[in-house]
DNA sequence: CTGCGACCTGAAGTCAGCTTCAAGTCAAGG
DNA sequence: CCTTGACTTGAAGCTGACTTCAGGTCGCAG
């Protein structure tokens, strides 16, 4: 509770490896929240820090931000989150992670059966037919995202 | 060869599964050719289905447009691709369905040892650490996409 | 009290992968 | 020939998760 205790921006950001902008991002976004100096600089208190954790381990997992705030509103409000409370929150996350494993794992199998074939037909394949339940999800689906595709700059 | 043989965009799109827009904006990009009436309008083989079929089972496991057209590209452009052809393009995917599935058991089974702890540390947990091979490679990075999300729209 | 780096804001830009729109043209049945 | 629905184009819009920018302020060491 002592100011010195408090972390800028630019301490959070490099101990959470958020960007400063990204922070401000969240805060708008309701994720995050930060008391101010007197001149209107933000300051945050240390439990910041495990909520950052969270919220990257749950975009980590594919997450998008606006779940990410529902699943921390469930968070007490009145006390600093507990150990407890962070477990019961992943812990949900388990079940989640199975299913998109499975997903994945059905995909490969259904690729293995076109594999032989090279048919890649529009009736039979799985991974081909519209009608699929995976397929036709809206606009821009992506099964995989940016993070596990070969990204061309910065080849690691 | 036949002008019956052609399919209009409309035809293709109700048998591709991909909307009208979608297939010119591949066009575009370089993933499709059509030739043209007299009147300029498209007129599709009838080999841009299969084309389409593995454009649509490249999207699936997370391919980009761009590297979907790197990709269609080693098909060989004088004659019309044979199964041999897809086949060896589809093999491919095999080796990177399986590395994606790995880097998610390995998100989950990180998960798992973070779940008893609830502990999400920074300096510690897998999940959450940007010290991590996974995190921090580049903006916007996620590990799971739309489709794999609860999409509150559309609920199935 | 001055200098300088860290911070502030709102607005605009970025990326992918399309969709939507407006305004006009084509193709084919009757 | 006429109508009607399918087609054409370029430009702009959309989503998500940010980043970047311009122009101005804060805070602290010297």
């Amino acid at each position: 509770m002592d100011a010195r205790d408090l972390l800028t921006i630019g301490e959070l950001a490099r101990r959470s490896g958020f960007s400063p902008s990204a922070l401000r991002y969240y805060e708008r976004e309701g994720l995050l929240r930060a008391s101010r100096t007197s001149g209107g600089q933000r300051r945050y208190e240390r439990s910041v820090l495990r909520r950052l954790a969270f919220i990257r381990a749950a975009r980590t997992i594919g997450v998008g931000l606006e779940e990410v705030r529902h699943i921390l509103d469930t968070l007490p409000e009145a006390r600093t989150p507990t150990r407890a409370d962070w477990s019961r929150l992943s812990r949900s996350w388990r079940g989640r992670l199975d299913e998109q494993i499975q997903a994945l794992v059905a995909l490969r199998d259904g690729l293995d059966s076109c594999i032989g074939c090279g048919c890649l037909s529009l009736q039979r394949c799985r991974l081909s037919n519209p009608e699929d339940q995976v397929a036709e999800h809206g606009p821009g689906a992506r099964l995989l995202p940016p993070m596990l595709r070969r990204t061309p700059a910065q080849g690691a």
